[in-house]
DNA sequence: CTGAAAGCGCTTACAG
DNA sequence: CTGAAAGCGCTTACAG
């Protein structure tokens, strides 16, 4: 490997000033400059990343923690964070945090304190308080995205009026019988993103006067929707529509409509979260948010974080009406309010 | 941060004796191993990575160079890889590869020289010749995956025969007519993935006597597969089976299906490639691979080839029949060989 | 503006 | 089996 001594030797300065010419870092003649990137360029040398990081106590390198790498919403935060590092030299090396126990324990005891990246962006959604800690205990800037827990620095949407915008623009159709597909972890603070989700709809029924509100709690997963929701229209009074915290829960409830013979959105309207990519193709009414952007957003945070800034915020959501969701079938006697289309 | 001589003077050893006993490398006596180690857990210590890289020249790292990372194939392969990865100590560093051609300089030119990686996953599909070429020039140990180029060393499936196999179905079930929906890359050496199946395609239907094949090339999304089919059924004389060479071009072609007021599979049978997991729920015929387990043999083929051996081989798939192919309807006639069911 | 030299935190021949 | 010391390839006060 070419070093730069090599690049020193060919530019006739010393390994000083090449250093300097390269990071652009400290006072150097414009000539000098022009000639040490001249020589680099030429031999094609390019700053070891180990000694580098050695010497100046910077990685140049992000942590991003990733809970299984296998969901659409998590691949697109992906790309927006490279789109976002990449140009300002930064590399992105990725912990997954799977279910078991012990991967877990590596990547927070281990993997993390090996001084390889300079700031982490936490994407896990269920992290136990005692990780938290740990996570904390680095004492390396962190931000979460789609974070369950409160206790670290993060860009969060407001879970609370995600789910009540949902739930109320099935209300506004006329629905009254209305189900929630979302997720329950036992022994939560009720801080995380489904429970926060459910608060918004118990809160928007709850508004309307409406107190037998349904709710399922099953994993997020098409197959998750899939068999709650079948399960809820196999019973005596089935919902007329149903509120899936997920897109993904939500293909799972059309598919368990479709299984079940009923007709969307005349038998059942489906609402989901997310503006997954496939959702247009379902005719899936949603509330988009926008993860590719949301990556780009929490690269830029970390970033500053790095720097000693801090740049956190509220992400934007919007709902995107197609044609799963409709006033209930024959229900217009329930609907209050405007007339039916 | 507690470094390697807190630990050695809990210990009362050297920082050399400390090495050893947490490398596991070099004589030391058990007794003291465990001393150190006791010590090293107490205080928390982990070798850093920049020194350790630099010491020794090795980053315990693997570079993954992918191509958009949103697409769910890739996602998978990553899950399978980072399984395989973390448990031996490395860590897992992605590049992305867009389609922008001064980031792919920049990942081919300077982030993957910074020598952060011991070794390299290659994903994309699409390399041109010369960045083929600046890859084999990092000297570094190389594994393609899906990889187009034949000469980057890579870990295959049998593309032509995986086409066959799609199209073979669909000629026992009788279809005469059959169009192809792919990709094409212009001035390609045709020995790229989406060429290999359409030779595939070609040769199955030459073999089966039939002149007149459609092929449509299309980009590998579902939006794609959709134009592409939406127009194919629009024509005179539609397709009565479409082979998708991708799972989500078959899900374009089942919406386009569904749009056209075609009935699956009575009006058009659809196979695709891949096992998506969202293939069951379609009730998709496909030729299922398997990126989760293909990504753990990569991993472990990079981790071979890092330490001098060669690990490669051919990887495996299978005909996964569902409702989405059958016999063409009325085309009882056409069929050839056995009665119909 | 530029260079010599110390130092970043490990690892590993070399001695013993 | 263990330690002292050189060295990995940079960066950055410190002089000049």
């Amino acid at each position: 490997m070419t070093g730069i001594d090599d690049v020193a030797r060919a530019a006739g300065v010393s390994a000083a000033t090449v250093s300097r010419a390269l990071s652009g870092r400290g006072r150097i003649s414009d000539a000098t400059r022009a000639r040490v990137r001249a020589a680099a360029a030429d031999l094609g040398y390019v700053v070891s990343a180990a000694a580098s990081a050695l010497a100046t106590g910077r990685a140049a390198n992000i942590g991003v923690v990733v809970p299984l790498l296998d969901r659409w919403f998590f691949a697109n935060v992906l790309d927006g964070i490279a789109s976002r590092l990449t140009p300002r030299g930064y590399d992105m090396t990725l912990y997954s945090m799977s279910m078991d126990r012990a991967q877990r324990d590596g990547v927070l005891d281990v993997s993390l304190r090996r001084g390889r990246v300079d700031g982490l962006i936490v994407l896990s959604l269920t992290l136990a308080d005692d990780e938290v800690d740990r996570l904390l205990a680095l004492d390396l800037p962190v931000v979460g995205l789609g974070s369950t827990n409160r206790r670290l620095p993060a860009l969060r949407i407001d879970d609370v009026a995600v789910a009540r915008l949902a739930t109320e623009h099935l209300l506004a159709l006329g629905h009254r019988r209305i189900a929630h597909l979302g997720a329950g972890y036992p022994g939560d603070p009720g801080l995380d993103i489904p429970s926060l989700r459910r608060h918004g709809f118990d809160a928007a029924m709850a508004d309307a006067g409406i107190r037998d509100s349904r709710f399922v709690a099953t994993d997020f997963t098409i197959d998750g929707g899939y068999r709650a929701a079948r399960a809820l229209l196999r019973e005596a009074e089935p919902p007329t529509a149903i509120f899936a915290a997920s897109d993904e829960l939500a293909f799972g409830a059309l598919f368990a409509a479709r299984d079940e013979g009923r007709d969307v959105p005349r038998d059942l309207s489906v609402i989901g979260v997310d503006g997954h990519e496939m959702s247009d193709f379902f005719g899936l009414t949603t509330i988009a948010q926008f993860p590719h952007e949301q990556g780009e957003r929490a690269a830029d945070a970390v970033l500053a974080a790095v720097d000693g800034r801090t740049e956190l915020g509220e992400l934007s959501f919007r709902l995107v009406e197609r044609t799963s969701t409709s006033a209930p079938h024959g229900g217009l006697a329930e609907k209050s309010g405007a007339p039916a289309p």
